[in-house]
Parts: structure tokens; sequence; C-alpha cells
DNA sequence: TGATATACCTTAACATGTTAATACTTGTGA
DNA sequence: TCACAAGTATTAACATGTTAAGGTATATCA
């Protein structure tokens, strides 16, 4: 007979995927308002925290994969919140950098983003919370394990 | 001042992000050889485990938002994977059922599949596990809480 | 130095996520 | 019964995820 797969309400994956839309519900409620994507926050949040990056550097952080990051980076540029130039150096490597405009996206929204988080944290209780982090780290393919 | 986002690095909805990249990556290899995406398997699996289903039950269960199911279903429609057929009741509605073919794609990979489940049981520790499992239902936007 | 491998980035192609608009069917209440 | 609300499903439009191919720049090594 055929081996036993675990019933879908138990598997790991739908459950990071369920619990992905419910963290992300208020967030992109919050987003909606100011034209930008959740992904294009996480670029904006990355360069505010780490400043200047390269591009590799900046996917890494950002969790997105480089064909993901090029298109997004075109985007942001349009909207005039980031800054783009190739390395003199090494002119295969480009740096991508915060614009004002950028850094005032990140700046209108910390307050509501921070309350979202206190609201999470508060809702599994701080202990949890901090168990959960750790827990989904040790699944991180980039993690030192 | 602005108030302090958490590091990035520390962020709920990258980790999450990071996790489901580091649970799907064996998942997509194996299911990379039977030429069906993570979204079309997950698919099957509830057909599978709960037999035939209107498209909105099925939607709910797989975690996929109607417009990904229409196009899903075209798909494994095309691939003679699964039958669709209105209620003659309501035909608002719709039925989908798994065919032969697509449970024997199940059964050839439920194996594979359980056996990659018990690497990550075992990576966490059994407990660790269902912990993070009971975590992640509680951040369950459908969640009873 | 010159062929080849690597590294960084972009583009392409297809599938899915997300929101909004649309179509069709059924339910409701005046 | 008729207008209108609500339910179900599709389509459209845009952004991202994912893999593969292509393009340019640098490193390596015979």
């Amino acid at each position: 007979m055929a081996p036993k797969l675990p019933s879908t309400s138990r598997s790991l994956p739908i459950a990071l995927i369920r619990a992905r839309e419910g963290v992300m519900l208020p967030i992109r409620d919050m987003l909606g308002e100011t034209g930008i994507t959740e992904q294009q926050w996480r670029v904006l949040r990355v360069l505010s925290e780490y400043g200047r990056l390269d591009a590799k550097t900046l996917a890494d952080r950002s969790s997105l994969l480089f064909p993901s990051l090029t298109r997004i980076a075109t985007t942001l540029r349009g909207k005039g919140l980031i800054t783009q130039e190739r390395d003199d150096v090494d002119r295969r490597r480009q740096f991508i950098e915060i614009t004002a405009a950028g850094q005032k996206i990140i700046d209108d929204n910390a307050g509501h983003s921070a309350q979202i988080v206190a609201e999470f944290k508060a809702k599994l209780g701080a202990e949890d919370y901090e168990t959960l982090l750790d827990l989904l780290a040790r699944l991180d393919p980039n993690s030192p394990d």
C-alpha cells in the first residue's frame, strides 16, 4: 500500500503559507495606501537598515531572487525611491541606495508597522513569539545549523 | 524620532519566507521530475484526501485564491489529472475530482514526500516540530482563536 | 596571453499571487 | 414577478516566483 501522507491540514508547507497570509494581511493593508508592494517595502527596509548595498547582498537580505530584484529595482528607480550605480572598480557589480523619498516612506510607516508587529507579539505572547522565530530560523536553508 | 522597526533579520514575514524556502526546496526537487508545480501538487493532495469537492471548498483547503485555482484547474484538466463538472442543482457551482492519472502521481510520490516530511521532523525533533505547527496555526487568519 | 571558467546581472517564459471588473445564477423582498 | 442583492466563477492586469538562457566583466591557469 501507498505510504501515508500527513493530512493537508497538518502539512508544514501549507501551515507556512497560511501563517504568512495571516501575518501579511495587516501589512498589505498598510502598504495599500502607500502604493508600494510588500516586496518593494522589504527592499526599502533592508536599504534603510544597512545603507548602500551591492545588488547581490541586497537580494540575499531581502530574500529575493535576482530576477525579481532586477524588476523591483527598475520599478523603485522609476518611482524615485532608490538610485543605482555601477561599481567603477568591478564593473560587473552595481550599488543600490535608498533616496530621501524612499526613506520618507519608511519613516511614515514605521509607527504603524511597529504596531502590527507588537500586535502579533501580543497575540502569541512574547515567549512563544521568540520561540517561533527560532524554530523558523532552523528551517532557513542558509541557517548555520 | 521615528519608531524603531525590528531588524529585518528578526522580522516575522521574512522568517516565514525563508522557512518556506527551506521546506520547499526538497519538495520542488521531487516535483520537478513529475512536471507539476507545488500548487498543482497541493490541489491533487487535497482532492486525494477529501475526494470530490466543490471549487470553493477546494480553494480553501488548498490555500489558493480563486483566480489561481481557476488557472490551475485548467492546467490540470489539460493534463488529464482532474475532471470538472457543473452542479446540476445549483448551476453556479462546480465539482472537481481527481482522475486515476492524478491519483497515480500522488501514489508515485507519496513515499518520497513522506520521507521529506520525516527528515524535517528529525531535523527539528518531533516535539519542536509539533510546537511549530501549533504556533503557525495560531497565525492562520482562519484559525478559530 | 589566451582560452576557459566564474561572477554579476538582465531577459525571457511560464506559473502563481493579488485586486478589480465582469458574467452568470440563485435568493429575496416589495 | 420584477428589481436588486448575494453567491460562484472567470477574466484581466500587474507584480512576483522560478528556472533557464544570454551578456558582459573579471579571474584563473596552462
